[in-house]
DNA sequence: CGCAGTGTTGATACCCCTCAATAGACGTGG
DNA sequence: CCACGTCTATTGAGGGGTATCAACACTGCG
């Protein structure tokens, strides 16, 4: 998932669930901070997030690190180039995964709907990849923050009677190096959404949307 | 092409021409300042760069642009989200192209090879907008232009005795809209790599590698 | 020759990073 | 239940890298 450009439509859409009818293999099931695979690993399963939440990372040899995405339900992770993952993924909740032969997305193995439906999420992935690179390359500090909070909202925040609460289940790094930022920046930019009443900290992971016109705002860059 | 991380070794390897039996479209040819295609059109056709090179752009509402990738020969564009363009691909060369049906992605259609080719490209279009990821959000301006020259130098840079040349068909502006910079820092950033002897510029869009080792230790940030 | 577009260079501002200290959250063990 | 240590998050001070604004040079073309 690429918490990048909030869209009241939800172009991307979720999704759906993907239960083929050839698909016999048990869900996985994994506590948090466990590895489902790493960089380098041969590719022999596709998954699909059933419930939890993981996070896609790469680093560079001196040890700088860059978060690709973050997967929630829905979302279809392990993408091979050349047979191999390049990122690593590790879980950041209790999570359930269903996995898919990768030779579904290759040749559709007598179930062509299941390979439609790999396909269709490689190409989204990509699409939605693109729109990160804006994020990455064009936008502040808080238009990053604001555009990654407005769409955690919109997809699995809890309605809260006049707000709306979301859930981070990743800490202020993981953000950071999502959006290309430093810990220290994403801090100083929650508390300057606090400070504007924006938002609320329930506690370090739990926001509560309370100006959620004005987050959209910010966004897009419309004032700062 | 996503011009990212230099590697001697090329992983991403030329994917090679398709020339599948079942392709019996003609190519396209194209002069410079040509559009293919826009953000929004519907995606009928994946396209191979034949020769020339081409440019996807997205844009902010606000006119703020990201280049996505430039398209050198080998490259396969036009890959859909939803059934979608969310680019635009505009030519900076005369350029030729192989036009390859989307079906042909999508189902086969009759020739196993060449969907299993585009599925393949597709998948390493990810791999390489990942690499993109870590450029744009961790990487500063001497990184990033000097991945950029590392990658193309060696994908398309010509020998020239005792060094490399090579010749960049975009602007400084799409090269800074790229790379997630301004114009006047990829000026100063190619000065700077002048003065230190590392390139020569023969004229604005040829450069010239007299320090391949040098450049590619700025890539990945060895010294500054 | 003159003009427009592109690229370079300079001066300055400011956003974000870096380094550092403090505060808070969490788990463990007494 | 509290004391303690560790890890994460926040806040502060200061500096650096890149953007911004502006002027000038270069190139190509009518």
């Amino acid at each position: 998932m690429y918490v990048t450009i909030p869209n009241p439509e939800m172009r991307e859409g979720a999704p759906g669930f993907l239960i083929g009818a050839s698909c016999k293999i048990a869900e996985t099931r994994l506590k948090p901070g466990q590895f489902l695979f790493f960089e380098g690993d041969e590719v022999e399963w596709l998954y699909q997030v059933t419930s939890g939440v993981v996070r896609l990372t790469r680093m560079l040899a001196d040890g700088r690190r860059q978060v690709i995405a973050f997967g929630y339900p829905g979302d279809i992770i392990g993408f091979p180039a050349d047979g191999l993952h390049h990122t690593d993924c590790e879980t950041l909740t209790d999570t359930r995964l269903q996995p898919f032969r990768l030779a579904h997305l290759e040749n559709g193995e007598g179930d062509p709907a299941l390979h439609a439906a790999l396909l269709q999420a490689a190409l989204r992935e990509i699409s939605a990849m693109q729109d990160h690179f804006m994020m990455l390359g064009r936008k502040s500090a808080t238009e990053k923050l604001a555009s990654f909070l407005c769409v955690l909202t919109e997809r699995v925040g809890e309605d809260l009677g006049a707000f709306r609460q979301v859930t981070l289940p990743m800490s202020r790094s993981d953000i950071a190096d999502f959006l290309g930022l430093t810990t220290e920046t994403v801090s100083r930019t929650f508390t300057q959404l606090r400070k504007a009443a924006i938002i609320a900290i329930d506690n370090t992971h739990t926001i509560i949307v309370q100006k959620p016109a004005a987050l959209l705002s910010l966004s897009v860059g419309d004032q700062d």
